[in-house]
DNA sequence: ACCTGAACACCGTTCAAGT
DNA sequence: ACCTGAACACCGTTCAAGT
């Protein structure tokens, strides 16, 4: 209703749609409700953007410019951990993109810009050719994995809540006679309110950049 | 055509569906066409099965019943590197379902009794409770996570195999000039034919479960 | 050049009706 | 009890037509 006269640019597309997406899921992104979101037909969105696929596509890559790029000059393993927590931050500014970011074979600019950055910082540190490639590709396996989780854990639907409560209870029913250490671990544990998430996932990026450290050839 | 008098149970509604997604991927399976797999019309899968939600998730956990569980007396690291590589093998089987796994509150059957003995495995070895729960969340994000990036790697349309091409060599015209950390390393030695998943994979879980036993309180 | 109305071939799901 | 036909409110996308 307001500033009707902004004209339509694929910038403008792809920010609203993050915007949608973030709000709504990845589920209640259309094309029709992008375009009613941006006081235009849906048709109109045909201009700036292939089709879906493409605008998923653009929205990634501005999700993959959110990550800060570790620097190759200083301490390594700061770096990586920097990158790590800055990559977690942006995947749960927008929980529906790690799981749309498999199986789409494109690979835009930001995503291999942060890459370039990991491979310059990790060769930087005096890693080899093969083992600079394995320990980016644990780092990445778990840093997105710690997403995946990490959105399984906030239903995105809160519509659906009182089924996963009534389901939960279900669960409890047949967890206190069969999966007595679920019982004792998680709900000793994981249950009580306050589990912090982000020193769950340093534990697991520094064992991991330890680990690594461990590997170097020299020291 | 043939067999048409064997009922429809939601067995096998849901190991159809598995089928369908399997072969055409999730995007491809719809109440419509898994109907039509059946023999049957769209509406009587509502019988067996609450609506598509429902119908994933007893898929899903499906796929979780398929990884074998880690006993709890042996040599913990060895029972969990066969459980990492169970799991990775039933993800390459079932490449829809790390995708699917998010977001969905609810936690079958299956699923919870792998978690249970993965925990009591952990703790069979000597770990705190707290460190039991950061030593299954470890394992868990980077086994999710290097699933996901394999899936990545694979496109699931093998339609779209042109235009990724395509976009692969206007990548590659950036990279020469942008991107020389990539250009080198993964010129070098991902793009070389052969690249091992299982290896690499193995060099990770082994990397966590190694750092993980350096944790434990004695030896 | 940029936007759109109408149309096509699909979706998931409900509901009243059939056997 | 189990299955279905018709209908509703949606999808993504194409295409010829408007400005």
């Amino acid at each position: 209703m307001p500033t009707k006269r902004v004209p339509l640019t694929k910038e403008r597309v792809l920010r609203t749609a993050i915007a949608v997406a973030d709000e709504r899921g990845v589920e209640g992104l259309s094309m029709r409700k992008l375009a009613t979101e941006l006081g235009v037909e849906a048709m109109s969105l045909y201009h700036h953007v292939a089709n879906k696929h493409a605008l998923l596509d653009g929205m990634i890559d501005i999700v993959f410019s959110e990550i800060d790029p570790p620097a190759a000059g200083g301490d390594w393993k700061a770096e990586l951990r920097g990158r790590g927590l800055s990559t977690l931050a942006a995947l749960r500014r927008h929980p529906w993109a790690v799981g749309e970011m498999e199986g789409r074979g494109t690979h835009g600019m930001a995503n291999l810009r942060i890459h370039d950055a990991v491979l310059g910082c990790l060769l930087g540190a005096g890693f080899s050719e093969p083992m600079t490639v394995s320990a980016m590709s644990v780092q990445d396996a778990y840093i997105y994995g710690f997403a995946l989780q990490q959105v399984d854990m906030n239903p995105e639907t809160p519509a659906d809540f009182a089924a996963v409560a009534a389901q939960q209870m279900v669960d409890y029913e047949a967890m206190l006679a069969d999966f007595p250490h679920l019982v004792r671990v998680v709900g000793g544990h994981v249950a009580k309110v306050g589990y912090d998430y982000d020193a769950e996932f340093l534990f697991g990026l520094d064992l991991i950049l330890d680990a690594l450290e461990q590997r170097l050839p020299e020291r």
